[in-house]
DNA sequence: TCGGACCATGGATTATTGAC
DNA sequence: GTCAATAATCCATGGTCCGA
């Protein structure tokens, strides 16, 4: 307290007058608190002299009071991009901060208790910098830093205003502020020294030295990268309600039962708000309780027993994955992946829907929402199609701090989302909408796709990372989910499958130090996990070790084989992958291994073994057709690309675009008009010779249908390709999803809109087609 | 076509938590 | 003591539906 009380004296903070009339006078008071390091023992007491804000008066004593903080994101955010660009985090810690605010207001406060002045016992305190309390003190201090802070030549970001960028052709150097606390990082780390140096003659600081504890989180460099626990508070949390010793529990939320409003009252809501709001804090790391943290704040006004009963089972789960903590990895990201999802009422008692995100910056995990939505949708799309606004207002965020932060983001964020029927509206404007709200969601996405500052794409429902925020989820899927969000345990490896999936996520992140590292502290190792391995060697362009992972393996499958096959043909070792081929049991040769050796062979310009091969093949799909007529065209075999490609129409096989395009490029580099005399002609100008070409076919097969379809497509002769579908219609040939694509793009090129809509009604009503992105492409080309 | 009933929306207010 | 974020609740407003 003396401490205290001598640092206000020394500092000047107050003059002590007569106590003038018709002013207000604050109160003021001694707080006692208890300084923890950050591994939570003690590290002092603390006594600190609080001036009571609650007495101040509006307009008199103070005017404004703002004073920022920073966003979890943004910690994120910067710590992705130091860890990316391999700059030093550091921390600095400024001594009584609020002192250093100068008041703007005259304010007058009671002298503290037990430090009375004996000769003046009724003088009152004229204040002349801010002390903790007062209302304006933390805007006074802002102030005051923000000011020196752009004499230095920082900038205040306009996104986040608690963080200070300074960008030179020289230098990079970001700030952030959380009242007292500052997170320094930057390229040039004797500039950041220099800066420290600087600020410390100005401000009293304590230099913390390399970043590990901010705002509560516990921050920790590891080999591999760094990790994000908020370890110890959740300890505090478990303790505090007497869950350290609870049984574990696999899932944080329990899928088969659902909370509602209604059932007995639990008998201490305090309680439960207070551990509800601790849980709160501690999703800032642990993104695979967002969802179930959610669903029982909802019920905060009136806890029932059921509602405890899930809180207890969310401080279970945390007791079994404790060790748990949000993992980062350097990354060359230059744009950000979003994730969007909602649940269609998922509410019962009042059918709103949940709805949740996740964002990605490269691997990193840095921002992600669940909550309920505030209006009641009216299908499931529309409530996919909120979501997708309010991920897009994250993402536009987003894309603003990091223009601040100087980061290289160059290609505008993708969103995804696994609702077709929502990926259609955000790109279709002819859609009857009916009120306001969606109208404006609706604008809003619209603009950024139609200026192509957001690109929207599809993703199946498996790979949809925000599942885990809009609903409970059985074991196997947290698992999965949690590691792909990289939610990963710490120290001690739990569980095989988490161990495979380290593995796995390592290899595809190209850090095969790190998954050599977890394979080897598995115990009992499965073939999957040898597979992952291998993999991730092939994948990583390391075939030598791939192949010395296979040696050591007790057993091989198909996978295993096919995966060194494919590595050694990609890094053009032929010879090898042949001799491991043939090596192979009939039985373990797939289609694919066998694909993959013919596209091995091509892409070495040995077309004789590739044709060989294609020969003896048992089975051929239409990438193996695809492979050969690929490589003749790639090694300048025109001819036999082309006689390919007529043979593949007559077994039947319809052409995808990968296909189409290798004829067709076939054809081009051939110049001479032979047997694909048609296909080169629709594209080469003469699109009358190829239908007459077409129609001397004798017996059309759909193959030939579809092509001269797509080729009027590519022309734009709608009224063609019209005709020819009502042709098909008319002599009962079921067309092709390919087929319709090609009358749509047709539709598109000529605006028939009307035309348009038909055929892509007739394509769902009448042959049943579901429609593909693709074809939603086609149609809002039209509309548009 | 008009007016009442009903319901969703959205702003203001009031709780909680955390950080300092 | 201050701040922000997030939730729920209350209440005014405005849109939709349906019967007269």
């Amino acid at each position: 307290m003396t401490v205290e009380y001598n640092a206000l004296v020394k500092n000047g903070i107050w003059s002590l007058v007569p106590c003038p009339t018709n002013v207000n006078v604050v109160g003021c008071k001694w707080i006692y608190r208890t300084k923890r390091k950050s591994d939570g023992s003690i590290e002092r007491h603390k006594a600190r002299l609080v001036a009571q804000g609650f007495s101040q008066q509006a307009g008199k004593d103070f005017f404004e009071t703002f004073s920022p903080v920073v966003k979890p994101t943004t910690i994120r955010l910067v710590v992705s991009i130091a860890l990316s660009n391999q700059w030093c985090l550091r921390q600095l810690d400024i001594n009584n901060a609020f002192l250093n605010g100068e008041l703007s207001e005259v304010v007058y406060m009671r002298q503290p208790k037990g430090f009375e002045d004996s000769h003046h016992p009724d003088h009152v305190c004229q204040l002349r910098k801010a002390l903790y309390g007062l209302k304006q003190a933390p805007r006074a201090w802002f102030t005051k830093l923000k000011h020196y802070l752009i004499t230095q030549g920082f900038r205040a970001c306009q996104s986040d205003t608690s963080l200070f960028v300074h960008h030179s052709a020289a230098a990079t150097i970001y700030i952030l502020v959380y009242v007292d606390d500052l997170l320094i990082t930057g390229t040039d780390s004797s500039l950041i020294n220099n800066f420290i140096i600087n600020l410390n003659k100005v401000f009293a600081l304590k230099d913390q030295g390399e970043l590990h504890y901010f705002l509560g989180l516990q921050i920790t460099r590891t080999s591999s990268g760094v990790q994000l626990t908020q370890e110890g508070y959740v300890r505090d949390i478990l303790e505090s309600t007497n869950m350290s010793a609870a049984a574990p529990i696999t899932t944080p939320a329990d899928p088969q039962h659902r909370l509602v409003k209604a059932g007995e009252p639990f008998d201490d809501p305090a309680l439960y708000r207070r551990t509800v709001g601790s849980l709160q804090y501690a999703t800032i790391t642990r993104p695979d309780i967002t969802y179930a943290v959610n669903r029982v704040c909802q019920f905060m006004h009136s806890p029932t027993l059921d509602h405890w009963r899930a809180v207890k089972r969310i401080l279970r789960y945390l007791a079994g994955t404790l060790s748990h903590s949000l993992h980062f990895s350097p990354t060359q990201a230059t744009s950000f992946l979003a994730y969007s999802d909602a649940g269609w009422i998922s509410d019962s008692d009042d059918s709103r829907s949940q709805f949740g995100y996740a964002i990605f910056h490269g691997s990193n995990l840095i921002s992600w929402t669940s909550r309920k939505q505030k209006v009641v949708a009216r299908s499931s799309t529309e409530a996919e199609y909120r979501s997708l606004a309010y991920t897009a207002a994250e993402l536009l965020w987003l894309n603003l701090l990091a223009a601040e932060l100087h980061v290289p983001i160059t290609g505008p964020p993708l969103l995804l989302c696994d609702n077709v029927g929502a990926i259609f509206l955000s790109k279709n404007p002819v859609i009857s909408t009916r009120s306001k709200h969606i109208a404006l969601d609706f604008h809003f996405i619209r603009d950024q796709v139609d200026s192509g500052t957001l690109k929207i794409g599809h993703v199946s429902s498996v790979d949809q990372l925000a599942d885990i925020f809009t609903k409970p989820l059985s074991k196997d899927r947290v698992f999965f989910l949690r590691s792909k969000l990289r939610v990963l345990p710490n120290h001690q490896l739990a569980g095989g499958f988490v161990q495979n999936s380290l593995v796995n996520m390592y290899s595809k992140f190209g850090d095969m130090g790190l998954a050599r590292l977890v394979f080897d502290k598995i115990g009992d190792k499965d073939l999957l996990v040898w597979n992952c391995l291998v993999d991730g060697y092939v994948r990583n362009g390391e075939v030598e070790f791939a192949l010395k992972v296979s040696d050591e393996m007790p057993k091989r499958d198909k996978f295993t084989w096919t995966c060194l096959v494919d590595g050694l043909c990609k890094c053009g070792k032929v010879e090898v992958a042949r001799e491991i081929f043939d090596r192979m049991d009939d039985g373990d040769k797939s289609l694919v291994t066998w694909n993959v050796m013919i596209h091995g062979y091509m892409k070495s310009g040995k077309i004789e073994l590739a044709a060989e091969l294609f020969e003896t093949m048992p089975k051929r799909s239409l990438i193996s057709w695809n492979s050969m007529i690929d490589g003749y065209q790639g090694n300048g075999c025109f001819y036999e690309a082309m006689k390919l490609f007529e043979a593949l129409l007559n077994e039947g096989f319809v052409p995808i675009n990968a296909t189409l395009s290798s004829a067709l490029s076939a054809v081009s580099g051939l110049a001479v008009l032979g047997n694909g005399r048609w296909i080169h002609l629709f594209v080469c100008g003469s699109i009358e010779s190829a239908l007459a070409v077409f129609k001397g076919i004798a017996k059309k097969k759909l193959a030939h249908w579809t092509a001269i379809i797509v080729g009027l497509g590519m022309h734009g002769l709608a009224d063609q390709a019209l005709e020819l579908i009502t042709e098909m219609r008319r002599i009962g040939m079921k067309p092709h999803a390919i087929t319709f694509i090609g009358v749509l793009n047709a539709c598109s090129h000529a605006g028939l809109v009307d035309e348009g809509n038909q055929i892509f009604q007739m394509m769902i009503n009448e042959y049943k087609i579901e429609p593909t992105v693709e074809h939603y492409g086609c149609l809002v080309d039209i509309l548009c």
